[in-house]
DNA sequence: ATTCATATTACCAAAACTTACTCATGAATT
DNA sequence: AATTCATGAGTAAGTTTTGGTAATATGAAT
């Protein structure tokens, strides 16, 4: 194998585990582990990876915030992600909102050939590899606290979008109050792209449940699944037949 | 098979596979290893591909290395990033064009009270560690190469806001075939900052003089400054005076 | 704070690959 | 018949890549 095709796959390689032993790297691609540093060195060099203790990831340059909040919870996120994921076929349309539980879908739909619109700049960071993934980003202020655009310029610009899916983030969600969430900026991001979405996906995982934030931007009957990583109180298994909503969990 | 015919059959079979080594070429053209060195080396002559240690590879990586470029010229772009930065006060509205010569303003403007709008994803990351910059950012289609987004939405929202300055990058300017740029997509972008701003400051390093690219932009009756990082050729001083342009660069 | 397993770095020699030659052959051209 | 050209084959010298080993550094556990 050439060195140069082994660097692109090595890269490639790390991309998709997000982050991969030197040892595992040896067994993948037969050779030593020597060449594989420097193989390693050379992506490195290029700001391509970064390297960690006993194996590579890839650079992820970002302010702490929301790195912090990333690593809550993450494996929930990732179970939630990827029972989502089976949801999202080739050729759709799908509204990605701001969130750590939705980021976590992209690890997931990566290699999909889909439309993507957010107002979460990392997603499109995140999804720049995969050239399969057509990214449209909102417009509008950037909020550094949630690393998304937000405001009414955002909004109008999902407001003439039409999609088939949308997979929406929340706080918190309980019976009476709904889907909410803690920044009014966001609320008439979520309400357009709702409105303009034909089937509608809310992922929380189960500390979500029976908490809420400020705002309201959805109920029951407005929405098509939930998705979460365990069996939800039997209260909500009611109310989602009584609504006729889809509760998506791991059996 | 002849000569010629099989030395495009190579660069085909090569950009096909996006690399290939010496060996598989030998055995796909049933010629000795001698004769395929010999093709390869036409083919690299042409910059029609590029040699790699035990085969060839096309000469650009697909993924457009954005890192790369940014260390292109890298002082002379700091250098009129500099000179641009004088001119940024406290409390302005300013459009940020992509570019990278553009983005290496940002170093020297962070410390500063601004609004920025920008369509360009790197200059939105780079800016959130600093909070007194306000950031913008306009939607549309995220476009790989350029890191930027592009498009109706984009020159859309950009419509919307009132600058007092547009800093602009260009690929190439001429004098009569002004300033330039080499993705249509973007040229409504350019074309709405400039007519929604006050003060509009263009930036060239002297490699950009006497070239141009597909679109023209704006000519030098539309814009107020050139910056440039040393004296440009006599006939753009004339021009400048002639259209009462401001030409700054390093005394 | 010390110990131990593991990771990293530095260095070397072998292997693989290049480069730059020379030379012989056969086909096409003059 | 002489010349030109593309090709295959081979050789020697130089480079790059690679895997192994020894020395050093690091992280985790005691």
């Amino acid at each position: 194998m050439l060195k140069t095709k082994r660097i692109t796959a090595i890269l490639d390689y790390v991309q998709r585990k997000h982050s991969v032993s030197l040892d595992d790297l040896v067994k993948e691609f037969n050779v030593s582990k020597n060449t594989i540093r420097r193989d390693v060195q050379e992506l490195v060099d290029q700001k391509k990876l970064q390297k960690v203790y006993g194996g590579v990831s890839i650079p992820r340059p970002l302010t702490v915030p929301y790195q912090d909040r990333k690593i809550q919870n993450f494996k929930e996120k990732e179970i939630i992600a990827e029972l989502a994921a089976d949801y999202i076929k080739d050729g759709d349309i799908i509204f990605l909102d701001s969130g750590t539980t939705t980021g976590a879908i992209l690890e997931f739909i990566k290699n999909k050939s889909l439309t993507i619109v957010t107002n979460n700049m990392d997603f499109t960071l995140d999804a720049t590899p995969y050239p399969q993934l057509q990214i449209y980003g909102t417009g509008g202020v950037f909020e550094r606290s949630t690393r998304s655009y937000v405001g009414m310029d955002s909004a109008e610009t999902i407001a003439k979008y039409n999609f088939n899916k949308a997979i929406m983030a929340t706080t918190g969600l309980s019976i009476d109050k709904g889907f909410t969430n803690s920044s009014p900026l966001e609320t008439q991001i979520k309400r357009n792209a709702m409105e303009k979405s034909e089937t509608i996906f809310v992922l929380a995982d189960h500390s979500k449940f029976d908490r809420y934030s400020i705002t309201t931007y959805g109920y029951f009957d407005e929405i098509d699944y939930i998705i979460t990583d365990r069996e939800p109180p039997k209260h909500y298994i009611d109310a989602a037949s009584e609504y006729k909503n889809h509760i998506i969990y791991p059996k």
